[in-house]
DNA sequence: GTTGGCATTGAGTGATTACTAACAAGAGCG
DNA sequence: CGCTCTTGTTAGTAATCACTCAATGCCAAC
């Protein structure tokens, strides 16, 4: 009970504020909430979100960052590097074609990431955005080329594949099974295809 | 030069009053509207942009359809509607794998319809559009099958092929050919496998 | 221990938004 | 003409948003 703070807060008459933090920790901080609160709501997500997610106030988040918009590339940016890293380095393993397709599936089990890459994908609004997208998705089927040795055709399955599984995955189709016939036999579909490639 | 009201609009005098329209006739031309700007803006744009869109006041707009977000589901729900009759239709042609491939890519020629489908996928935060997206892609893997005889396998990756365009298209891959190789490659080789198709 | 810099906030501000309320104008009809 | 129903408007209103400003507390270096 050394400073009065400590215990002004545990009662909550003091307003609570934030642990202090370096710079770049919050920076890192506020872009993990972001990619969070961007992928629910895509650019149309508050920046009052972002702050309450990051549990810091409203105005700082956009200080750190300039604007929402740069906030909202640089977790964009942020996202799609790391989608790119991953398939990188899954394209130089052994069998190239299977850990690729895997390494897919583990990314999107992570539905935040999935999400706002595809507000992305429709956000050609904003033309930064917009270009990063593009390198994310070509980079996807070069690298599958490149790694695999496929031809076109081939590449361009896996990447069709990629895109269906988004779809399935923002549309929380798992979710609602049971729901609409045709859906529930295309997930069906999806999940013995994933399942065989992954034998 | 009958009435003094044609000679004024001429020359800005009155305020602007739109042409009288039948309720009915209006609300389809707010759709219309609408689906230009929310294929644009997704959910964020705005009920005054659909009102300038459709040359009518903004409150108008809310009025004939209660709220922003019932005219978004009227919206929506009425592309998807398209999308199924389409397909639907094409499914029962002599050959109707051809048949619906080609339909497809004749739908998606429709930018705009093709983004607020786009929109829809993501947005997953309104429980009805979801439901209406989920039945629209349940639909056109439902239609392939019973249409064409075709395995889950073939029908999988019809569904997924649309994905695929659905994505070129909305990051309007043939705008920025030359900006990056992999995409330059991946719209290539889309564009090949269409031509094939239709050959 | 004082000073200077960094992290962080509260309190605005002006712009925008969905939605409401009240009213105007014309068409059809007796 | 008068009455009513529908179409359409203008003029709000309360809420929300991104962004600004001035201040405050904290740490470290002198």
């Amino acid at each position: 009970m050394s400073s009065s703070t400590v215990a002004a807060e545990a009662v909550g008459k003091e307003p609570a504020r934030a642990v202090r933090m370096s710079g770049d920790e919050r920076r890192e901080q506020i872009l993990a909430a972001a990619r969070r609160v961007f992928a629910e709501g895509g650019f149309a997500a508050t920046t009052d979100e972002v702050a309450r997610a990051a549990a810091i106030s409203q105005p700082y988040v956009v200080r750190l960052f300039g604007s929402k918009r740069d906030l909202f590339v640089e977790t964009y940016r942020q996202a799609a590097d790391e989608v790119v890293a991953v398939l990188s380095a899954a394209a130089q393993e052994d069998d190239p074609a299977e850990a690729m397709g895997r390494a897919y599936l583990e990314l999107i089990e992570d539905r935040d990431l999935l999400r706002l890459l595809m507000h992305g994908f429709i956000a050609s609004a904003d033309d930064e955005v917009g270009r990063v997208a593009r390198h994310c998705l070509g980079e996807a089927y070069r690298l599958f080329v490149a790694g695999t040795g496929a031809g076109p055709d081939e590449a361009r399955q896996f990447v069709a594949f990629g895109m269906l599984l988004n779809v399935l995955v923002a549309v929380d189709a798992e979710a609602h099974r049971g729901e609409d016939g045709g859906m529930d036999a295309l997930v069906e579909c999806v999940f013995l295809a994933t399942r065989r490639a992954q034998a």
